[in-house]
DNA sequence: AACTATTTATAAGA
DNA sequence: TTCTTATAAATAGTT
C-alpha cells in the first residue's frame, strides 16, 4: 500500500529497508493491540531488528503487572551485592513482591474455578519463566547448603581422624609406659630382693 | 479500514466480533511475515483466541528445527519410563538430536564469524529454554551426587566416631589394667616380702 | 519528519 | 459461510 506495489522479499536497497521497517514495525504493534483490544483476545508480537534491538506489544495487564513487579524484586536481589542505594532502586522496592507473595496470589488465581481457566496461555507462559527465576535462586541456595554441609561433614571427618590418631598414639604410649612402670617394679622387686640377700 | 471507521474498543456484539478476530488475525499473521522477508529480521506473532486456540507466526526455521528435535529427544528420554514402543515413537527417535550433537552444533554455530552475531535473539530464546531441559537432568544428577556424598560422609562419620569410642574404652581398660597389674606387682612384692620374712 | 498517491485491509452487506 | 464492495488505514516513494 504505497505508490507501487511491493513484491515480498527483502528490500536491497539499505535505506529503503531501513524506513519500511520502521513504518511496519509501528504498524504491526499497532494492529496487535488493536487485535487484543477489538476482539477481547491475548496478543503477543516481537520483532527484533538486524542490530538486536528488541520491540514488543504484550496484551494481558493482569498477571503480567503482577509478575513484573515479582521480576523486580528478583532484579533487586540479584543486585543488591554491588549496592547503590539510589530512591528508584526504593520505589522499586516498594512495589515489588516476595516470592510468598507471589505464590500466594497464584495459588489464589490457580485455586479459583476450573484450576485454570481463568489464566490464560500467556499469562502461564509468563507464570514459567517468573518461577524459573525464582527456581535460580532457590537451587543457587540448596547447592549452597549442600556444599557447607560435605565441607563441614568434611571438617568433622578430620577432627575425628585425629582425634582417632591421638587415641591410638596414648594407647601406644599407655602400652609402652605400662610396660615400663611393670619393668621398673620387676627391677625394685629384685633390687630389694638383692638388698634382702 | 471497512464502510465505517471503527473505534478502537472491544466489540460487543458476539458476532461481529468472532469475524473481525478471524480477518485482523490472518491480517496481523500476514504482516508479521512480510516484516520480517521484506526487512530481513526476526519477528513472532501470538495469538490466542478466547476459547484458548492458538495462532502464531515466527520468522527462524534454521535452528528453531533443529531444536525442536532436540526437544523431542528430551520428551523421548523423560517418557521411556513408562515406555510404549510405538512407530511414532521410533520415528520421533530417529530425528531426535541428543545433547551431545546439540552442543556440538552450538558449538559450530557460536564458534563461526563473530560469536555469535549469526544466531538471532529468537534463536537464542529458544536456546536458552533447550539448555534449561538439560540443565535439568544436569541438575538432578548433580543434587544426587552431592547427597550420596552426604549419606557416604555420614556413615565416614558414624565409623569414626564408634572407632573413637572403641579406642577410649581401650585406654581406660588399658589404663585399669595397668593399675590392676601395678596393684598385683606390689602384692607380689609385699608376699614375696612377706615370705621372704 | 511530513506528504500523498496507491495499495491493502477489512466492516458491513449480499 | 464465503464473496463482494465501499471505505478506512497503511505505507512506498517523494520532498
Amino acid at each position: 500500500m504505497g505508490r507501487r506495489k511491493l513484491e515480498i522479499k527483502r528490500i536491497e536497497d539499505n535505506n529503503a529497508r531501513q524506513m519500511s521497517f520502521t513504518k511496519r514495525r509501528n504498524g504491526l504493534l499497532k494492529k496487535a493491540k488493536e487485535l487484543a483490544v477489538l476482539c477481547d483476545v491475548d496478543v503477543a508480537a516481537i520483532v527484533v531488528s538486524s542490530r538486536g534491538k528488541l520491540y514488543q506489544y504484550s496484551s494481558n495487564n493482569n498477571l503480567t503487572e503482577i509478575l513484573q513487579r515479582h521480576q523486580n524484586q528478583v532484579e533487586i536481589e540479584s543486585a543488591s551485592n554491588g549496592v547503590v542505594e539510589t530512591q528508584e532502586h526504593n520505589n522499586k522496592y516498594a512495589d515489588a513482591l516476595s516470592n510468598t507473595e507471589l505464590l500466594q496470589i497464584v495459588d489464589k488465581e490457580l485455586g479459583g474455578d476450573q484450576c485454570g481457566e481463568q489464566l490464560s496461555v500467556i499469562d502461564l507462559i509468563n507464570l514459567e519463566k517468573q518461577f524459573q527465576e525464582a527456581l535460580i535462586q532457590t537451587r543457587s541456595t540448596k547447592t549452597h547448603l549442600l556444599l557447607d554441609s560435605i565441607s563441614s561433614l568434611h571438617e568433622k571427618e578430620k577432627m575425628l581422624g585425629e582425634e582417632k590418631k591421638g587415641l591410638e598414639e596414648k594407647i601406644a604410649e599407655s602400652n609402652t609406659s605400662g610396660r615400663r612402670d611393670k619393668m621398673t617394679l620387676d627391677l625394685n622387686f629384685l633390687a630389694e630382693c638383692h638388698i634382702m640377700d
